[in-house]
DNA sequence: TTGAAAGCGGTACCAG
DNA sequence: CTGGTACCGCTTTCAA
C-alpha cells in the first residue's frame, strides 16, 4: 500500500507538501505541485480515509437511519438523500431500525465521534434522552418525516394533508369516511398517522358530520394488516361509503379487501390513500401526495449546509408542500343496493 | 471527547490494559478488567472507530454498490444485505451507481484499502479492468445478481428462469408469445434480461414453436418504457397472446397497455413477470419468483465469512433455485375476435 | 499480568 | 514556499 510517504520520496519533497497538495491547500509552487501530482498519479497513490479522518477528527461520513426498508416511502426518501450527497465528499452509511435494541445501538452509535459527521434520522425522532446524547455529543442531525423540538426538520403538514383528502371525499358526497392507520407503537414514536387522523377527524367537524368512531380503525402497517382491517369495516351493518387510509400501502390492502367483496371502486367504495409511492399510478390510487424524495434530497442539502458552517443547527423545519392527486378510485357515493357477499 | 487515556487514568492502568479489556484479549486479570470497565462504563466511554480503523488496517465496514434504488429488486436485494449484516460488527456503506462516472468513482473507491474491508456488488459486474484493480488491492468481493469469473457470486439461474416462464406460457396452449426485456445498456453488464430471453427461446425451440423475432422486443427498464412497447406490440395485426417480461416492473407496464386497449388479462392476453416482487400479489401476476432478500443475505453472510477466513475468496457460484408463482395473469388462450380500439 | 512505546497514515503548525 | 515534527486515538509488541 503506498503512502503519502512514499509520494513525497518519489517527487523529492516532504510529506508535508504532499499533504497541501492533496487538499488543494495555498502556498504550493506550480512546478512542485505538478512534480507531486505526477508521483501521485504514478504511484496511483490514495489517502487513506481513516488516517485522515483520524487526523483532522472528522469522518466524511453521514450516517442514514431509518426503519424499515420495506416502506416505498423510506427508500424514496433515501433515494433522496443518496443523490443530495452524491456530489459531496461523504460516505452514506446506512442503518435500519426495526426493533428497540437496534434502535439503542444505532442511535448511540451516531454518538461515536468521527464515525459520522452527521446524521439523517428518516421518520424516527429522537427520544429526549437519545436527543440529549446527540446534543452533548455535538453531530448535527437532520430529521425527516418527524418533528424534534430543536432539530432541523424536513416535515410536511400532516394534519393538512388528512384534511385534504376528507374534504375531497367529502366534496364528493360522502359523509360515512372512515380512517385506517398505524396503531400506536411504543417503539418509534411514529405521529404522521395519528396526525392525519386528527385533520380527518377536523375536516368532519367543519364539515357538520358527526364522526363515528366505529369508522375509525388502526392496525400493523402492512397491506395485509390494512385488508383484514377493512374486510372488518366493509362487512358491517353500516359500511363506510369511502375509506381514507394513512398510506397508500395500506390503501391498497383496502383495494384488496373491496375486491375480495366484489366492491365497485369508486362506485360502492371510494379511497384516499397517503404518500403517492411509484405504485399509486399504476393502481389509480387517488391520494395525498408528498414529494418523498425531495425530503431526503432537501434533508441531506440542509446538513451540508450545517457541516459547513452555513445552515441552521437548530430548530429550523422546512414544510414541504402536499398535493391531493385525484385519481380513480375516488367518486361520487353511491349506496350498495344489499350486502354483497364476497365473490367467490 | 473521553479517550483510552482517560480510561486508563481514572481505572489507575496503562492505555494497553484498556485496550486488552476493549478487545477481549486474553491476560488481564478479572480485578483489573472489572476495574477498567468500570471506569468505561463511568466515563461512557467509546473508543473512535476512526483510531481503530488506522490501527488495526480494517475499517469494520462493507461498502455495498448497487445501481438505481428506483427496482424493488434492488431494494429488497439490499434488505438482505442489511440484514444480514445487522448482527456482525460492520457498518454499511451503500453508494448507488447511475451513470459512468459514478460507476468509476465508486468502484475505485473500493480499492481504498481502510475504507472498506469487503463490498457487496449488487447487479453491477465488475470489468476486467475493475476486477483487476479489486483483486491486486485485495478487496474480497462478494456479487449478486451478476456472474463475475473468480468472484464469489450468489446468482440465480435467468436461462432457466426463462425457460419456465415460456413453459408456463406454452403448457397453457400459448404460441404466440412476446419478450420484453431491457435494451442493451453499454454502462452496465447487465445480462439477466439476456439470459432470460435465452431460456425463453430455448422453449420455444424445445416445443417447436417458430420463434417471430418481431415478438421479441426492448427497451428501458422501467413501467412507462415497457407499457410503451407492449402498446405496440398489440397494436400490431397479428398481436402476441402472451407477453413474458424480464422484470416485475415491467409486466406492470404490460398490464397498463392491456387496460389501456381494455384487453383482458389473462382471457385475451397472459402475462409473466420475473421476481416476484412485493406488488406481484397485490396484482395477481404471475411470476417467476426470485428469493431477492435471500440473495442479499447470503451475500452478507458469504462475505462475512471470507472475512474471517472461512469462505472462498474465489469463484463460488451459489445459485438460489427459482420457482414459477401462477396468479391471474395467465390462462388459456382465447383469440380476439376483433381488434379493439383502446377505451376511451 | 501489565506498562511503555512504536507505529498506523495522515494533517497542520512552526521554523526556515 | 517548503521540510520537519508533533499529534489524532488506538493496537500491538516488547520488556519488566
Amino acid at each position: 500500500m503506498t503512502t503519502i510517504r512514499d509520494v513525497a520520496e518519489r517527487a523529492g519533497v516532504g510529506i508535508g507538501t504532499v499533504s497541501r497538495v492533496l487538499n488543494g491547500s495555498q502556498g504550493v509552487s506550480n512546478r512542485t505541485r505538478e512534480r507531486v501530482e505526477r508521483a501521485i498519479a504514478a504511484l496511483g497513490y490514495r489517502p487513506s480515509p481513516a488516517a485522515r479522518a483520524l487526523s483532522r477528527g472528522r469522518a466524511s461520513t453521514i450516517a442514514v437511519t431509518a426503519p424499515f426498508l420495506t416502506r416505498p416511502s423510506v427508500v424514496e426518501r433515501i433515494r433522496g438523500v443518496v443523490a443530495g450527497l452524491d456530489a459531496s465528499e461523504y460516505d452514506l452509511s446506512l442503518a435500519t431500525v426495526e426493533t428497540p435494541e437496534q434502535r439503542q445501538r444505532r442511535i448511540v452509535g451516531l454518538c461515536q465521534r468521527d464515525r459520522a459527521d452527521g446524521a439523517i434520522l428518516i421518520s424516527i425522532p429522537p427520544t429526549p434522552d437519545e436527543l440529549e446524547t446527540l446534543r452533548t455529543v455535538g453531530v448535527p442531525v437532520v430529521v425527516v418525516d418527524a418533528v424534534t423540538e430543536g432539530l432541523p426538520c424536513i416535515t410536511i403538514d400532516n394534519i393538512l394533508g388528512g384534511r385534504m383528502a376528507t374534504e375531497h371525499l367529502l366534496e364528493l358526497g360522502h359523509t360515512r369516511i372512515a380512517f385506517l392507520g398505524d396503531a400506536p407503537d411504543a417503539r418509534f414514536a411514529f405521529t404522521s398517522s395519528d396526525d392525519r387522523r386528527a385533520g380527518y377527524l377536523a375536516a368532519l367537524a367543519d364539515a357538520g358530520v358527526d364522526a363515528d368512531p366505529d369508522l375509525v380503525v388502526s392496525g400493523e402497517h402492512s397491506r395485509e394488516a390494512a385488508a383484514e382491517l377493512a374486510g372488518r369495516l366493509l362487512d358491517r351493518p353500516a359500511p363506510p361509503t369511502a375509506i381514507f387510509t394513512a398510506s397508500d400501502t395500506q390503501a391498497l390492502g383496502v383495494l384488496e379487501a373491496a375486491r375480495a367483496r366484489d366492491l365497485e371502486v369508486p362506485g360502492q367504495l371510494s379511497v384516499v390513500g397517503f404518500d403517492d409511492i411509484e405504485i399509486a399510478s399504476f393502481v389509480g390510487l387517488t391520494t395525498v401526495r408528498q414529494p418523498l424524495y425531495e425530503t431526503g434530497r432537501r434533508a441531506a442539502e440542509l446538513l451540508l449546509a450545517v457541516l459547513e458552517g452555513t445552515g441552521p443547527r437548530t430548530g429550523a423545519r422546512i414544510d414541504i408542500p402536499l398535493t391531493l392527486v385525484p385519481r380513480l378510485t375516488t367518486g361520487r357515493p353511491r349506496t350498495r343496493a344489499t350486502r354483497r357477499r364476497p365473490a367467490h
